[in-house]
DNA sequence: TGAAATGTTAACGA
DNA sequence: ATCGTTAACATTTC
């Protein structure tokens, strides 16, 4: 589910609920939530309940985010996060797929995650690693040169957490259909037109996505609440918004892929 | 019932 | 080494 808009939400909330207050307890209610490195598989670390009990006591101090990873550090050491597919962080009481709760005096944050896909790892400076092995940010940074080198059709490339880091399936489509460019077409094939006009659809699906999700509401995805709000994500057979010929959907890289074969030629 | 789902990784074959 | 595909992970929803 969460893409980084998403994920950068989760962090300026973690950081509002904690900066400053002390961790005074956990719960690892599924032991594979918590692993010995940040891999996509539930593989439960043995030294779990070492490794949160280390932190009790500890402050809150930082967060930082690159890509869809979240680095929280409690006065040097502390966790890395990572959402996967259907993770959230909610605050308060025990939700239904908890996976983790972390106690702050009288408030708890817990990991809500049904597919168990997401998860968290120790790290002894998370703010220097959170970035180990990822492109450069999306958001931050948004450089596309480590994309446009790839053979790999272009969605795919963008996808590719190691080459540019935060985009998912949706953002992708979206940013590919802004910038008028078919998610097909190999990456070291655009020109140098398409690549400006890539990197300003991507800033700006991003800042627009981030914006949806107002801090004071309880989103938690830019597609909670209902219609699909995006333009051409899940949206075969329909009018693409821009020229009105019907959405395609194909499969890329093992993804759905939706886009308008009139606009994104 | 089957298919698909906003993520990641490993394993194959070309 | 790189690329494409397929599978796997686990569960819910349409």
């Amino acid at each position: 589910m969460p893409e980084l808009p998403e994920v950068e939400y989760a962090r300026q909330r973690l950081t509002r609920w904690t900066t400053g207050s002390a961790l005074t307890g956990w719960d690892l209610v599924d032991p594979g939530a918590f692993r010995p490195k940040l891999s996509a598989h539930p593989t439960p670390d043995p030294l779990a309940v070492a490794r949160l009990q280390a932190l009790v006591g500890r402050p809150s101090t930082a967060t930082a985010r690159h890509g869809k990873r979240v680095g929280w550090s409690f006065g040097g050491p502390g966790l890395l996060l990572h959402l996967g597919m259907t993770g959230a962080w909610v605050e308060g009481a025990r939700p239904r797929h908890a996976r983790l709760g972390l106690r702050f005096g009288d408030r708890t944050l817990w990991l809500n995650d049904p597919r168990r896909m997401g998860g968290v790892s120790y790290d002894d400076d998370p703010s220097a690693h959170v970035g180990t092995g990822l492109g450069p940010d999306a958001l931050l940074d948004g450089s596309l040169s480590q994309v446009v080198p790839s053979r790999s059709p272009i969605k795919v490339a963008l996808m590719d957490q190691r080459r540019l880091a935060g985009l998912g399936n949706i953002h992708a489509a979206e940013a590919l259909w802004r910038a008028g460019i078919s998610p097909r077409l190999r990456a070291c094939d655009l020109d140098e037109g398409q690549r400006a006009a890539l990197t300003q659809a991507i800033r700006a699906q991003l800042t627009e996505a981030l914006k949806a999700l107002d801090l004071e509401t309880d989103l938690r995805y830019v597609s909670d609440g209902g219609d699909n709000p995006f333009a051409v994500y899940g949206r075969q057979g329909q009018p693409c918004p821009r020229c009105g010929a019907p959405i395609s959907r194909e499969l890329l890289g093992g993804r759905g892929t939706w886009w308008c074969p009139s606009c994104q030629p």
